[in-house]
DNA sequence: TAAATATCCTAGTAATTTGCTAGGAATTGA
DNA sequence: TCAATTCCTAGCAAATTACTAGGATATTTA
């Protein structure tokens, strides 16, 4: 039940990309300097962002990525689930996704996939962008990484 | 974020335990049968959840393995636990666990996973057996395997 | 007492997933 | 033109998962 680093990285990189994209666009160079990620690997999790819609990127010189609403608008939950495909905890936990299983009706520990699958859900979902950049503005107000030396 | 096999299978297991054990210690082998799981592996499920205290086994021929508690007393929490070690989504999301962390502090996205966790422990820890084992009953008043058909 | 039925313990291992690295093409501002 | 950027795909080592396997130990029953 881990979160890979996909969502990890992710995160904290869509945090920065928040809380320094107000002016201009942010390079991914900037963010793997601040966040201390590999910059070719956060290059494929920023595509995973840009390709579930949640930023924009302009490219060329001076380009970079910015967000496609506001921080207030976006949840931990959009984030996560862009980066990390799904959260529900077995493939079958969803409601709607009836991905290879035929019971179906008669499996009882589908009941218990879905409500874990409704809590985090939740948790995640009523959690949004902004709230957590003013609250890295406040821990970490020069700038640099979410989480200093971090190695988790 | 997913739920390896452990804790799936592991849990209908022992829904089928808790099922089955009231007149006498339930063997590996019946509950391999029932749920379509192989044996051995079983064998190392039960283990863990020997191991966590919630069964209790008796050996010899006749043995098998019984609950240490009332199925009411034990949570899909404490199963889940003992079978994946621990549900947090990140390993330092649980409030006790400094793990390998230096960051404590200035860290913006543990507060992120410290709410995703305390919603999962939230979820499971209301879920208790006795409630699923009636839903067993309902669903599959013949036995058999808690969730017939599921390739997940 | 021997056989059958259990749990118990540890090691090995193939397949899958993860967490990157690498190369290079395309775009754009200065 | 050139430097800085995004974009796209492939490859690969390490870790993890999901088992299988072998065999020791305990207990009941014929």
């Amino acid at each position: 039940m881990k979160l890979s680093t996909k969502g990890r990285y992710g995160l904290r990189a869509m945090i920065d990309l928040a809380r320094y994209s107000e002016k201009e666009p942010v390079s991914i160079s900037s963010i793997a300097m601040r966040q201390d990620i590999s910059e070719r690997y956060l290059e494929q999790l920023v595509g995973l962002l840009k390709k579930a819609g949640l930023v924009r990127s302009i490219r060329g010189a001076t380009g970079g990525y910015v967000l496609t609403k506001s921080a207030g608008e976006i949840s931990v939950g959009d984030v996560l689930r862009a980066l990390e495909g799904s959260l529900e905890p077995v493939r079958c936990a969803a409601f709607y996704s009836e991905e290879g299983c035929m019971a179906s009706d008669g499996c009882v520990t589908k009941y218990v996939w879905q409500k874990i699958n409704d809590s985090i859900n939740e948790a995640v979902d009523k959690m949004m962008l902004d709230e957590l950049v003013r609250e890295s503005r406040i821990m970490n107000p020069n700038g640099g990484s979410e989480n200093p030396k971090c190695n988790i």
